[in-house]
DNA sequence: TGTTTTTTCAAACAAACGTTTAATTGCAAG
DNA sequence: CTTGCAATTAAACGTTTGTTTGAAAAAACA
């Protein structure tokens, strides 16, 4: 029976949960869910099978803490963002390009840091929307419903007029864009032959902001003419 | 040793050799190569396992038949757009609407085909974008350089002050956008609440399309001042 | 100290995987 | 008819998968 976390304070025991929701993170962003296997896992944080299963109880429960562990934090810069640049306006509504700034910065600041410890979270932050299994659609609804609700309500309170069918139509589309990009960021590189850096973060958010705000623009006021 | 398709004319095995791909293709776009079990696709053939193996040599081979089976008509018709739009235009230089429409438009139609069949296109092509296996990327690089290599030069040739650095950034961003749109197509529904419909892929196309032309636009244009 | 709880380990489990083998069927040419 | 090739089949191959077991080690508490 697994022990809950609080039980020892400042236990050693928590090193080997770490390393393996580290070795969690490497396989799944780099092979995805059916890549990650137990063994490989227990293998690359240097213990053994039965303790993953000890400390979270099955392949699923493991892949899961993993994933909470990334995406928890961000979701709540993601917010931390937002607010932050809803006080500031004001009474002013905020512009798309402020939005979705803090949509995609948090993500961008944590692909940057990952990037020095060689875990990639572009590539894990694309797995884990592309994934089929049912647990991780799930988790999608549990951690991006929050999330979801206020950047919309964000939106409207800019685009009064805007109807919700454009509203979330062009949303979905920026959504889908920042998500596709994550994925793809890695082909860089090699797409553009040499040409683009791709280990440049700060390039990629200042393109990827601009362009979707653009678009995102241009698809709530073509429908409004 | 598994024959050549020119042995017989008009022969009744390649409905085997069909309904594999078939089956291929659903379990690809729903569950990811890894999803792919011989056994599986055997079944849901209605044939035996050796059969498959029998056709196309291996697991690998048999989902490298059904991508190439897939993606390459796509292609050629976008080669076939890019070219009537670049014949009609004359001396003009196409606007870069006209060179995405010839990118996107013809997976939208595969889209709306499968979207009858309940085959589920949009899955498929993210999917193939996602996977990790090496012998995906190697399938990428052949099927997709060329077209790359003509979509721009088409570019360049409406942009030919633009820096190859900005071309390839935004380029890489309406590629990415493209792609994350379709893997995320399926969640439009639940995620808009209702509100969009996803099957409605005329409105997909003309909404993706102005995005994406939008943004690379403004990512072109803002580099240039 | 002794006792209890938490954590690790080697070993084994059934199930599912891709692949192979050898035998069989179906059809067309000699 | 018979020979030969194409196609299909059942059965088994050796691996690898997630999971479980029972005992040993480590840590915490008394």
């Amino acid at each position: 029976m697994p022990a809950s976390p609080q039980t020892c304070l400042r236990s050693v025991n928590t090193d080997t949960k770490n390393r393996l929701l580290n070795a969690t993170e490497r396989l799944f962003a780099s092979h995805g869910f059916s890549g990650v296997t137990m063994r490989g896992v227990a293998d690359r944080a240097h213990t053994n099978i039965a303790s993953a299963h000890y400390h979270f109880g099955s392949k699923e429960g493991m892949v899961m803490a993993m994933l909470k562990r990334r995406i928890e934090p961000i979701n709540a810069n993601r917010l931390k963002y937002l607010g932050v640049s809803r006080s500031l306006a004001g009474d002013r509504a905020l512009r798309p390009r402020e939005i979705f700034r803090a949509l995609i910065l948090p993500v961008c600041h944590e692909i940057a840091k990952s990037a020095a410890t060689r875990e990639n979270l572009a590539q894990l932050v694309a797995r884990s929307f592309t994934e089929p299994a049912r647990f991780i659609q799930k988790m999608h609804q549990r951690f991006f419903r929050e999330l979801s609700e206020n950047f919309v309500a964000e939106l409207q309170r800019t685009y009064p007029k805007a109807s919700p069918k454009d509203l979330y139509w062009n949303l979905h589309l920026v959504i889908s864009s920042m998500l596709g990009t994550f994925a793809q960021h890695r082909r860089l590189g090699d797409f553009s032959k040499g040409i683009c850096d791709e280990n440049d973060v700060e390039d990629l958010s200042r393109r990827l902001i601009d362009f979707v705000s653009t678009g995102f623009e241009a698809g709530i006021n073509s429908s409004s003419e």
